[in-house]
DNA sequence: AAACACACCAACCGCTGCCAC
DNA sequence: GGTGGCAGCGGTTGGTGTGTT
């Protein structure tokens, strides 16, 4: 055997880059069937051409259910600037107190925003206490307290935030998980302990202010989860390039869920290779027969379901950023969506 | 309108620690 | 105890969007 470690994947065999919207479907779906014991090994069940780091990186930072997107609240930043005294950039920690939010995004928000606001402060901060020497009436010292030069990413609470004392507030904990922060410098060690189950907690408000943490690290597999207590604008509640929450609007999100669980993965793959095939190029009328077949396949003459299947349909249509489809080839979809067209037949 | 600069963030890389054998 | 394989972590990169000149 070679010496060294062995790479964990072969890089000429794997595709790199950004995700497809069929690429996650197909993730998301595995992982709702069978869950994520073995990284390594869910590219290959999955049919995916992917690195399992890579599966497992887009699942914890996007595709997980109760990964929050959007920006920080305020709540959120002031949490994050006083984990990061607490813990430096230990990220996972810190996420370990911020539910929903990843490690990844809160060290991109740390180093894309916190950081350079906070050494703006500090360097007025320094500027003030340069002015004090010389003008005695000036504030007593903080490196938080000057709001005027903060003029990047305005709206965010910080700015007039006293840095000496504690930059929480005594008021209930609405956004993040705060309440162990107070003996956070002796519990550093523990921090993932103080975790609730890796149950997704999504049927309350997603700022609830559960002990649930985004403990990526222990994530457990999905199969031990409820499905049907995820709520499934948690699922693609990001803004990602398939933002499909208005659509959630018009369709029973249970349903969805439930029809989103009955996605054939292994059984259908003609129908995760045209997903991969079209990406966002490919007649939308193909797309949806082919769907609609795969649909017809595994939910049979199930008439009653006829207009739920419409909406999934349609629900996948924007999931996939397919979604430019008019209601003439919904038509045409439910009359002949057996009948096979090849591709660029449109 | 075009070119350039900057900001943002998803994804990658490589290291570390843990665990099974 | 040593070794190999794995997941997880933190730093970095590169693509893309946005603002400015």
């Amino acid at each position: 055997m070679g010496k060294g470690r062995a790479p964990c994947c072969d890089k000429t065999q794997v595709k790199r880059g950004p995700w497809s919207p069929a690429e996650d479907m197909r993730l998301i779906t595995f992982i709702q069937k069978h869950g994520h014991d073995n990284w390594r090994a869910l590219p290959k069940q999955a049919g995916l051409l992917r690195c399992g780091k890579s599966c497992r990186l887009r699942w914890i930072n996007y595709l997980r259910p109760d990964v929050k997107r959007g920006n920080f609240t305020e709540e959120e930043e002031r949490t994050l600037i006083k984990l990061h005294e607490a813990f430096g950039n230990k990220w996972s920690k810190i996420a370990s107190h911020l539910p929903g939010r990843t490690d990844n995004e809160i060290k991109n928000v740390w180093n894309t925003h916190l950081k350079k606001r906070l050494a703006s402060k500090e360097a007025s901060a320094q500027g003030d206490e340069l002015s004090s020497i010389t003008s005695p009436s000036s504030s007593s010292s903080s490196s938080f307290t000057s709001c005027g030069n903060a003029k990047q990413n305005t709206g965010v609470g910080i700015e007039c935030q006293s840095e000496t004392g504690p930059i929480l507030e005594e008021k209930p904990h609405e956004g993040c998980d705060l309440t162990h922060l107070d003996k956070v410098e002796d519990s550093k060690e523990e921090a993932t302990n103080q975790l609730g189950p890796a149950k997704y907690p999504r049927e309350q408000t997603s700022s609830s202010g559960s002990s649930y943490g985004s403990n990526i690290s222990n994530t457990s597999p999905v199969d031990h989860v409820s499905w049907e207590e995820v709520r499934m604008d948690s699922l693609f509640d990001y803004g990602g390039p398939y933002d499909i929450s208005n659509t959630l609007e018009e369709v029973n999100k249970p349903d969805i869920l439930d029809k989103l669980l009955e996605i054939p993965l292994e059984a259908d793959v003609d129908f995760w290779n045209m997903l991969d095939n079209l990406e966002f190029t490919v007649s939308n009328e193909i797309q949806n027969r082919e769907t609609k077949a795969c649909q017809s396949s595994t939910l049979g003459e199930e008439n009653s379901k006829e207009v739920e299947d419409k909406k999934w349909l349609r629900y996948l249509e924007n999931e996939l950023g397919l979604d430019a489809m008019g209601e003439e080839n919904w038509e045409i979809l439910t009359n002949d969506a057996t009948e096979p067209h090849a591709p660029g037949h449109l």
